[in-house]
DNA sequence: TGCTTGACATAAT
DNA sequence: CATTATGCCAAGC
């Protein structure tokens, strides 16, 4: 249902993903986990899609359990969002995924 | 107030 | 390791 307004929880879910540091990645998962919405994966995604052009919140560091971007991720396309996140200096393999184990955050607690 | 949907996760096959 | 089925919750109408 195309949610276009955030709550009070798309904002704990911001909050999060701002702390992702450059050069890294985090689930959807870990990103629910981390604002408190331990299981609602979907959620995060859904503050995603929220998220309007011009954004400040990293968006592009967060990404699902494969390691994947989203097909249905991005304004523009998962393309923008794969070069965002090359720019960031991380590396994608030859399906296009990210390497977790290499590339992804590991917050403390 | 209640039903439908969804940038996902995890277990099973 | 890839695909399929099922589960969880909040937000929208």
């Amino acid at each position: 249902m195309t949610p276009r307004k955030g709550g009070a929880t798309y904002a704990r879910i911001y909050a999060v993903v701002r702390r992702i540091p450059r050069g890294k990645v985090a689930t959807y998962g870990q990103v629910a986990a981390l604002a408190g919405l331990r299981g609602h994966a979907r959620q995060v995604g859904y503050a995603m899609y929220a998220l309007r052009p011009g954004t400040t919140v990293p968006w592009q560091r967060v990404v699902n359990a494969k390691g994947e971007i989203s097909r249905r991720a991005a304004f523009g396309g998962e393309l923008r969002q794969r070069m965002l996140l090359e720019t960031e200096g991380i590396a994608f393999d030859l399906r296009g995924r990210i390497s977790l184990r290499q590339f992804g955050w590991r917050p403390r607690r």
